[in-house]
DNA sequence: CGCCAGATTGATACACATCAATTCTCGTGG
DNA sequence: CCACGAGAATTGATGTGTATCAATCTGGCG
């Protein structure tokens, strides 16, 4: 789960809390979805699922980065999240995938059938309290999207985008960016040339620096935090 | 569920099968969760609670309608969804609401202790699963509405959010706003002027009509969806 | 009646998109 | 080893959709 939230604001809503990884009262620290799954691997760029299929499967990622995005038929592109390891994607309760799923780098999944895990849920409450957890987290990330699209500048969305990152990837105050410009750029509703243009002007200002354009180190996250500015 | 959709897409996904209100295998028509809630009431433009509160509840939409919003310091403010009738919200995994939840109308709730709600769901799986449905439709809704914000035009967006209207009040063509311009520009992230300014438009080229701004009809649904475009 | 909040309409400004070159990186083949 | 080409990133010049600022209009209510 996770999915990408912006602005501090997740962050502080979850203190201490963190996660539930293993089970509420499991014996063992085994994670009740563990013992489903099967092994998938997909190379950079391929397609996991099309907007539209059948959803019989969700997946949870193992490695690498996943996108969920959706095009219009004039070519205008949304990436709804970008998913990196524990996340689960592809659990609907329609019948059919509402985004594509897009291996963004060489990924490995874990691989469920939706029957099997709902078969498996009616035995173990635990089981289903984790796939809500992982969902109520997703949701709580796409709603904190909505806000960075819906009222935020350009800077400002470069700036949360940035230190969503870092927090994820928690390695001091360097970002790996595994995704291309445009990417980011339709992940935060922006073209290319303004990802562009405002990461420039984050560099020059000393807020940010970067040699080549897929690792970036934060200078003064301050500056960056009071940008991204939360709630 | 949820959560005003925005697009042709989520009723495409979900082409007849609207809510599931009744419980999805129950012996009796009984939802698992009716047993649980307590009736709540608040007038028009009360506050359900506040984002950064400790999430001790969860609510069921009786009657009326709910927003969900977050103010920037600055009083920018972004809705996330509007919630109707049998809509669940204030499901969080983190110990605080990432959102406020504010009453559009006067609404009646049901309202329900998290505690008690996990508790049940230890014994009753059809209950997690109930509460599953809830969290990923909103989800789904969450990122078509993220489609909307990152990538539509003012006259898209509000074409999208009209048909959503109408598609949830299934009363033909006529569509009864429960909340005001701002509210709806706040959703769209618009501001009222262009809220406004678009619907006129839409209204000279006699698309819709409306004498008092509150209700609405849709004249031609066909260039609305056209205009909508979906995916 | 007169007030006030909400809605509409108008004039202007600006942030970001669009169109258009460069520049950079890196893989490939001569 | 270097020339070449292609895709990605950057930078520049210009356009435009929507925000902003500013009236005016409308309907409900004390």
């Amino acid at each position: 789960m996770y999915a990408m939230t912006n602005s501090a604001s997740t962050a502080m809503r979850a203190p201490m809390a963190m996660r539930l990884q293993t089970a509420p009262a499991a014996p063992a620290n085994v994670d009740p979805l563990d013992r489903l799954g099967a092994a998938a691997k997909f190379e950079k760029n391929r397609t996991i699922y099309f907007e539209g299929d059948e959803a019989e499967h969700c997946y949870r990622v193992k490695s690498g980065t996943v996108r969920l995005c959706k095009v219009t038929e004039d070519g205008r592109r949304q990436i709804a999240a970008f998913l990196t390891e524990g996340d689960l994607f592809g659990w609907t309760d329609h019948g059919f995938y509402g985004f594509s799923a897009e291996a963004v780098t060489d990924v490995t999944l874990e691989k469920f059938s939706r029957a099997r895990v709902e078969e498996a849920a009616k035995a173990s409450p635990a089981l289903g309290r984790r796939v809500l957890t992982l969902l109520s987290t997703q949701l709580a990330s796409a709603h904190d999207h909505l806000l960075l699209l819906g009222r935020m500048t350009a800077a400002e969305r470069i700036a949360s985008f940035l230190l969503d990152l870092v927090r994820r990837q928690h390695k001091g105050g360097s970002v790996a960016l595994a995704m291309c410009r445009k990417d980011v750029a339709d992940y935060l509703g922006l073209t290319v040339e303004t990802v562009s243009r405002t990461m420039s002007a984050l560099k020059r200002k000393g807020i940010i620096s970067f040699a080549e354009p897929e690792n970036v180190q934060l200078k003064q996250s301050g500056a960056l935090e009071r940008l991204a500015m939360a709630a």
